[in-house]
RNA sequence: GUGGAUGUAGCUCAGUUGGUUAGAGCGCCAGGUUGUGGCCCUGGAGGUCACGGGUUCGAAUCCCGUCAUUCACCCCA
């Protein structure tokens, strides 16, 4: 048997229904912050990827899904959103279109890993990018975005986290402060830690290993080495963050594993997931990305959220998505008897009459198999039908059929014309 | 990539120290009611016991390998 390739999954019904609900939220709450949905492929230039999010990230080293296409083309399916998004924003020029942009997406990442709880090889993903905003301000308002999603779908309690790694101008002198701290106790760290110190120092701020983090502890803040504009950022962020009423944790080793960012940095957790996945949302600036792609200097600001665990956070939360669904009308009419003409005639109005419930906007079914009569009304209730039309021989000598209310149990024969209106008015009254 | 746990019916799981034809509950289909759902009763369909190899007279059971699932680590959404 072939099965769904390790680290993706089937969202079957009734989980579909979640996803649709799910995404009626993100995108519901992305049109109130003015921001329009872009699509772009699935797969780019590997060169977009190795370039911006980095050589030495571990996306890049081990992470991405790679192959070469039949004229030889270097592709990889995104790991990650940003980068498509700055790609398009300076390919189609809108650098030179009206500033601020605002951008929305969803759609599916691809990174080659363990799978694990909340973890897969494909998920899906929301994000938000703001081009051509420097202000603080556009820092706070993805954030805010993001609260608002997570409070939509009732999660209360979510912590968010936060830093500044500076500009290519701090991180310089920096990165020297911290290779000069971490060199002479090069023989303590991890050897994760000792690779990571000549490719990618900062990297070594978040290492897990309890030894790095004693020893991390007591190493230089990059908030100690910002150059006087980033101070100004932070400053000015934390106070708008304050003024609005949002509490926040500096987390000095917060760092984020991809290099195109600048300054802000943030990941918004949701606790009850578990110390391993309850990353909701991570994002932050990236001042010199579209720069870096062949564009005009131009500021950005984004995140990206993991739609699996934000659905994983729902079923623990406090308004878990209801799932289950109900059918409106389900319409019994069993195979006819040879003396009824085999019950063409009949059949011929089952069709036209599900058809006229649909075109109102009822949700309507029957049985194609045409199976017995007790086996139908399994179905119907089987389908959470709320009402059940029996198209029954008896009933359709007389041009007539039965309404049941599966609900409440009366049944009441009307003439077929009258079907429709007599479902509607009761459906009104519940 | 590293470590642990687990793979038996569509689902959740039994299966004795290795011993005939591998079971239950739920679900599905049908009947009990030849025109009426839920409750009840009866019957039926459905399994290469993850896959491959080995030990043995005999393997779902023991051993090895592979694959998959899952949890944790690294890292991340």
């Amino acid at each position: 048997m072939i099965k769904s390739p390790r680290g993706t999954s089937d969202v079957l019904p009734p989980e579909s229904a979640k996803w649709i609900y799910l995404e009626g939220i993100v995108r519901e709450v992305a049109r109130r912050y003015n921001f329009d949905e872009i699509r772009l492929p699935t797969f780019e230039h590997s060169e977009l990827f190795s370039r911006t999010v980095g050589e030495t990230t571990d996306i890049v080293e081990k992470e991405m899904y790679t192959f070469k296409d039949k004229t030889g083309r270097d592709l990889t399916l995104r790991p990650e959103g940003t980068a498509g998004v700055a790609r398009a924003f300076v390919e189609h020029g809108m650098a030179s279109g009206p500033l601020p942009r605002k951008f929305y997406y969803l759609g599916s990442m691809f990174r080659y890993e363990r799978p694990q709880a909340g973890r897969y090889r494909e998920h899906r993903q929301f994000g938000v990018e703001i081009f051509g905003s420097p202000s603080p301000h556009s820092d706070v308002e993805v954030i805010t975005l993001a609260m608002d999603i997570a409070e939509e779908l009732g999660l209360t309690g979510t912590e968010l986290y936060i830093n500044s790694i500076g500009c290519p101008k701090c991180r310089g002198p920096y990165k020297e402060a911290l290779i000069a701290y971490l060199t002479p106790h090069i023989d303590e760290l991890c050897e994760d830690c000792r690779s990571r110190l000549t490719r990618n120092p900062l990297r070594a701020l978040d290492c897990k290993s309890e030894r790095c983090k004693a020893l991390v502890a007591g190493a230089p803040s990059s908030l100690d080495y910002l150059c006087g504009e980033c101070k100004e950022h932070w400053d000015r962020f934390r106070e708008i963050l304050t003024a609005v009423g949002i509490p926040y944790t500096v987390d000095k080793s917060l760092v984020r594993g991809l290099d195109y960012y600048t300054r802000t940095v943030f990941e918004l957790k949701w606790p009850p997931l578990g110390p391993a996945g309850s990353t909701l949302c991570g994002g932050g600036r990236y001042d010199g990305l579209v720069e870096q792609l062949g564009g005009p200097p131009v500021a950005g600001v984004g995140f990206g959220m993991g739609l699996e665990r934000m659905l994983l956070a729902n079923e623990k939360g406090e308004k878990p998505i209801q799932a289950g669904g109900e059918i409106d009308v389900f319409i019994v009419c069993p195979k006819g008897g040879e003396g009824e003409d085999k019950g063409f005639e009949r059949e011929a109005r089952l069709q036209e009459l599900a058809r006229a419930f649909r075109r109102k906007g009822l949700r309507c079914d029957f049985d194609p198999l045409q199976r017995s009569m007790k086996a139908q009304m399994k179905q119907a209730d089987r389908m959470n039908a709320r009402f059940v039309v029996i198209l029954g021989e008896d009933e359709f000598r007389s041009r007539s059929a039965s309404v049941r209310s599966m609900r409440h149990g009366w049944q009441k024969t009307v003439p077929i014309e009258e079907v429709l209106a007599t479902i509607e008015e009761a459906g009104q009254n519940g």
